[in-house]
DNA sequence: TCAGCTCACACTTTTGAATAGC
DNA sequence: AGCTATTCAAAAGTGTGAGCTG
């Protein structure tokens, strides 16, 4: 839990709380729903909105100059689930993932302080089936829904804190109610899905800026459903998901127990009728029972009973204990796929809780406990995932990755070396994808993981922590040395040319490096690292913006909600920006994108690309499906490669071979090819000009959508029922983002605040 | 007819308040 | 009075299966 003792800038007044944020467990008093809140008169707001940047006598941090990692603790889990085809129940009212991420972070600055995002973009652009054992791509994915972020309740907290504990996104719900107020992530069901987890840099909540990393476990992918297809799947959750305990072999609600209920429960109503018709039969027996008890009882004493020698044969043939009692007999069944392995780790989950594990739900505990196992004994991965073009759901295994996927986020070279390829996973097993894509041909003979370049720089304000060396991105891109992620535009794609391929008009560019030039002291003139950089892409040119924190703080006179229209490009002015710079739209924050804008003045470089799927297009099922491949955690730098979208080669077929890194230690996992994941694929850069002039870039939904035609006008609205909520914040007097949290929001089930963290949606739909 | 979805159900774990003991 | 441990009940998380829907 957070406290404002340990975070000073989360003290903000009511109007905070009301900002569409909902904390876990906070009182729930006072805060008004979303939208309501961003209906609230800014006036009416304190004075001080923010904690004020630091002074400029204030220590700055240094930039740990450790690469930025992170680890899926239970990859061997998840590995587990994945070779068979991992399954996600989505709920009306939400579901739980299981597994759960499960992640540890390492090579933050401890005094810095970061935020923690789950989302969750689409695998690819097919929706699936369960035929003939398998899963198999049957026709073009549904419409993108509105993309929402869950955040971590324990964000914003400092990187000593991500560090010294397992981070576990299992708050998280996913739901396919389209309308969902519970802030959820809607997913569609029979879908494919890559979680991905974003670490950024941010003063608090609502300000985030600075680095970010964005880190993808390719074993994480799985199918939404909302009854479980496969029975292999079944089984392994049963077995490693402590709430499922019940459905075990061995447990009170498994099929055989069930199964006896029923017969009680029927032979209770037939010896009813028989009480009725005065049936003699055993009424000092078992007559009790047949009148008093419930199923429940009557499994408890079926419970009890299991371990007593089998009961004489009423007469009348109501054996209310019969069954459990041979159910108990029944040996449990060898479960696939080291099932029986699993089973037999985590067969007292209060055992292994009462081990003194922390932070995790008893779920998580038990993850933990088949992660140690499968250690030991580790099954083969092999991912079930069909090839869309292959028809087939069976996969050749892979070889088994390293236990744990680690990734540093600034590693993209690493992983995408080429040259040297990880021999321990000679071939993925998401292969289908990648050997019949066309799109992938190019980079099937690469090891170079597929990047989802969503980590960039982005200005950050100078550390409030004077024990901090330095900050984390104090600096503008001029100084590459001063700032670690600046580093990685060269890091992911050393071999290719700089340059050039970014896109953004010289003009802009040429203001921005004016505005750096002129603007030395401001930490937000760092360089900018767009997101959704491709390996290929070589050079991006990295995008400076000018300052987006100002570091004066002033009462914040106004938060306006402003609602554009859905379909309204996504542009947002920017205050401090040349005026033929005002509106810098992303691409893939248009409407009919997968990923709205995001308003943010000072965060929307960052947050935009970062939770964009710029490769994500909605096409139709006849695109080939991308290949995935498992087994890697696909860090995501925070350089930005906007030049890689703009260069003809950003399009996936186009991709090409990352430079081999130097340094492959910081990853477990063998190189992946690229665009294994393909929404990781760089394919869509961010070219702000691109997106206002090239409608045809943006994604195609519908042919018969206004924003699926090629026009001069702005896409359309995907959502047009939702009426989007930018959230106008302001930090100081001199700018004003129009943020575009139109789901950060709290919510009020019964009176008692979302206890299951809080969601960012980042899409133009309303939540309420 | 059937695939997919919703809901109630029973079981389980988790959580927090209440209580007891020191 | 304050702290810790225990107990208890409510809430919430599970998969299942019947029923509904398009």
């Amino acid at each position: 839990m957070l406290s404002l003792e340990m975070y000073p800038s989360l003290s903000l007044g009511p109007q905070r709380i009301g900002d569409c944020f909902f904390r876990e467990r906070q009182p729930p008093a006072h805060m008004p729903l979303f939208p309501q809140a961003c209906d609230v008169n800014p006036k009416a707001l304190p004075p001080r909105l923010l904690a004020p940047p630091p002074g400029p006598n204030e220590p700055a941090t240094n930039t740990p100059k450790e690469e930025v990692k992170m680890e899926l603790e239970n990859a061997n889990l998840w590995k587990q689930f994945s070779s068979v085809g991992t399954e996600m129940i989505i709920t009306k009212k939400g579901r739980r993932m299981f597994p759960g991420l499960r992640l540890k972070l390492s090579g933050l600055n401890p005094s810095l302080r970061y935020i923690l995002l789950l989302d969750i973009i689409p695998a690819d652009n097919s929706r699936y089936r369960f035929q003939g054992g398998g899963w198999q791509a049957v026709g073009g994915a549904e419409a993108r829904l509105p993309d929402r972020v869950f955040i971590h309740p324990d964000s914003p907290a400092t990187g000593a804190h991500w560090q010294d504990r397992t981070i576990s996104f299992h708050y998280a719900k996913l739901t396919n109610n389209t309308l969902d107020t519970q802030g959820h992530i809607i997913l569609h069901s029979l879908h494919r899905y890559q979680p991905r987890v974003h670490v950024i840099e941010a003063r608090d909540v609502l300000r985030w800026g600075g680095g970010q990393h964005s880190f993808v476990f390719p074993e994480t992918q799985f199918i939404t459903v909302t009854a479980y297809q496969n029975n292999k799947i079944t089984d392994l959750k049963i077995n490693a998901n402590p709430f499922a305990k019940g459905f075990r072999e061995d447990g009170m609600n498994s099929k055989k127990q069930r199964d006896a209920r029923q017969k009680r429960k029927i032979s209770i109503s037939s010896e009813t009728l028989d009480i009725v018709n005065c049936d003699p039969c055993d009424s000092t027996e078992h007559l009790p029972q047949s009148i008093t008890s419930t199923s429940s009882t009557a499994d408890l004493q079926a419970l009890a009973l299991a371990s007593l020698p089998p009961l004489p044969d009423p007469s009348c043939g109501f054996r209310p204990g019969e069954a459990a009692y041979q159910d108990t007999l029944v040996p449990q069944q060898t479960l696939d796929l080291g099932q029986a392995f699993m089973a037999s780790q985590i067969s007292d989950i209060g055992l292994s809780m009462a081990s003194g594990m922390q932070d995790t739900a008893g779920s998580e505990m038990a993850n933990s406990m088949i992660e140690r196992s499968d250690t030991l004994g580790e099954p083969a991965y092999t991912s079930t995932f069909p090839a869309p073009e292959a028809n087939s759901s069976s996969f050749p295994s892979a070889p088994l990755p390293p236990p744990s996927s680690t990734f540093s986020s600034l590693s993209v070279s690493d992983i995408s070396d080429t040259s040297n390829p990880h021999p321990s996973i000679p071939s993925m097993d998401y292969p289908s994808i990648l050997s019949s894509s066309p799109i992938l041909s190019s980079s099937s003979t690469t090891t170079t993981p597929s990047l989802q370049q969503t980590t960039f720089t982005f200005p950050t304000p100078p550390p409030s922590n004077s024990s901090s060396p330095q900050p984390l991105l104090c600096s503008s891109s001029s100084s590459p040395a001063a700032n670690t992620y600046h580093t990685i535009p060269e890091t992911i794609s050393p071999h290719t040319p700089t340059d050039d391929s970014f896109s953004a008009p010289s003009g802009l560019q040429d203001q921005i490096s004016a505005h750096l030039n002129n603007s030395p002291s401001d930490h937000s003139s760092a360089a900018f690292i767009y997101p959704n950089s491709l390996p290929a892409n070589p050079d991006p040119a990295p995008v400076t913006f000018p300052p987006f924190f100002n570091q004066n703080h002033h009462p914040l006179p106004t938060l306006p909600c402003s609602f554009p229209p859905h379909g309204a490009p996504t542009s947002f002015p920017l205050p401090s920006v040349p005026s033929h710079m005002q509106n810098l739209a992303f691409p893939n924050m248009h409407q009919n994108s997968a990923h709205p804008a995001l308003h943010l003045q000072n965060q929307a470089p960052s947050l935009a690309p970062a939770f964009t799927p710029s490769t994500f297009t909605h096409q139709p099922s006849s695109l080939p499906h991308p290949p995935f491949q498992p087994s890697s955690c696909f860090a995501v730098s925070s350089s930005f490669q906007q030049s890689a979208a703009s260069a003809p080669s950003a399009h996936p077929q186009n991709l090409h071979n990352p430079p081999p890194s130097s340094s492959t230690t910081s990853s477990s996992y063998p190189p992946l090819e690229r665009g294994a994941i393909p929404q990781f694929n760089p394919v869509a850069p961010y070219r702000p000009d691109m997106v206002l002039h090239h409608p045809s870039l943006l994604p195609q939904l519908d042919p018969s959508h206004p924003s699926s035609m090629p026009s001069s006008n702005p896409p359309q609205a995907l959502y047009h029922s939702f009426p989007s909520y930018p959230l106008r914040l302001r930090q100081d007097p001199h700018s004003s983002l129009s943020i575009p949290f139109r789901h950060l929001y709290r919510q009020h089930q019964h009176g008692h605040p979302h206890p299951q963290g809080s969601y960012l949606d980042m899409s133009t739909r309303a939540v309420f």
